[in-house]
DNA sequence: GTCTATAAGCTGATAGAC
DNA sequence: GTCTATCAGCTTATAGAC
């Protein structure tokens, strides 16, 4: 019997087949999940998107179920990759700046697992409350309690902690899961670049500007 | 033949079965698409939640395909009623605070409806282009005109209209699309009146704020 | 480890009695 | 207009040859 591990698990060694497969399956569900949603995806589409036989996919992954929870799994990992440390001591124009372009480039960059995430979300999160009792929600807790530090030091203006993280959260990913709606009415087809700079940029300066701060760029002029 | 009509449509006479069915199958039908998606929901579900045999379901709604068109039709309805008159003559603070307060409203009363839209836009929105195109993208196009007409007047600070008008819609629609993230998070099982007014106020406090401009209630203090 | 064939069960849709 | 029984096709998962 093989031991279990994840793909990227080993050390040095180049890629195994089976590293090399679960990855691509793991790719091509994330799509197709996030598409479909667990109920509407089908096996044999993400054995197409894969290149392989359905049997195949099958023989890495046993149930649809368990192939779905390990793409959220995957996402989880690089979601929390991303989550910007921030501390007390942080100038909060500075820290709050960079947790925000943080949160766009990752929309920008990865918007289909954004997309998964989101639907997973919409459906009422039931495969991902642990998560979000276990980790995100203490994640979350710490954050707010350097935010209201900040404004006990009176670095920033009175804001309510919570709501400021869920505006970040939720602006920034919006250009991932409405990606449709956003590209339609802008008729960009593609977001490039400057986009994402001017898309930051906004944000940045918006919701700085809501909590009495100005953007780092900025403050030099 | 019957003469084909909306429930509703009727004027002042009491609602026939016909139109109580047809309300009941898509209030199911919302629940049910919002939570799993067109190829993920089950006629049988819906017929379920309606309180109906299948078979009923199907003599209103011949296809799983035409309920779900029928079903965003309905939502696009609301949506538009709740499209705020906005104007080159109005204040930017009173209308914009006036504007942010009705979207959080809808996303506090009508969540269901939200995420249906939501997950329809994750997917690609493949049954919702033509209403981008005919209706959304030129009443979009017509607020940033407004707002940057504001601009122009000096009214308010420079900012880009249409991230502003995503900004205020991804800001809002949270609370409806990540209700189980938001209330896990927060604690919160149920979202009630005084939430509400706090997301409202802080929603429009920032946003303003960006904007230079100061919440209609807070500007006599 | 790969791939094809097939079993077992589910799902959308319809037919037809009431 | 309501509801049950049922069909045809699809989907997950497995068995087994290679």
């Amino acid at each position: 019997m093989q031991i279990a591990h994840k793909p990227g698990d080993f050390n040095g060694a180049e890629p195994s087949i089976r590293d090399r497969n679960f990855a691509i399956i793991i790719a091509a569900a994330t799509s197709e999940f996030a598409g479909h949603g667990l109920k509407g995806a089908r096996m044999q589409a993400i054995a197409d998107r894969a290149g392989l036989p359905k049997g195949n996919v099958h023989y890495y992954f046993k149930t649809k179920e368990s192939l779905y929870l390990s793409v959220l799994d995957n996402i989880v990992d690089r979601w929390n990759d991303q989550f910007d440390d921030i501390n007390e001591d942080d100038d909060p124009a500075e820290a709050l700046d960079r947790f925000i372009r943080n949160k766009v480039r990752f929309s920008f960059e990865e918007p289909v697992a954004s997309r998964l995430f989101a639907s997973e979300i919409i459906q009422g999160a039931p495969h991902l409350s642990r998560y979000l009792h276990s980790q995100m929600r203490p994640w979350l807790k710490d954050r707010a309690t350097v935010v209201q530090s900040w404004i006990t030091q009176g670095k920033m203006q009175s804001v309510d902690p919570n709501y400021l993280i869920f505006l970040i959260w939720s602006s920034t990913q919006h250009y991932a899961d409405f990606e449709a709606q956003v590209s339609l009415l802008l008729s960009k087809p593609k977001f490039d670049e400057a986009m994402m700079q001017s898309v930051s940029d906004f944000l940045s300066r918006m919701i700085l500007a809501g909590c009495g701060l100005t953007p780092p760029q900025l403050a030099n002029n």
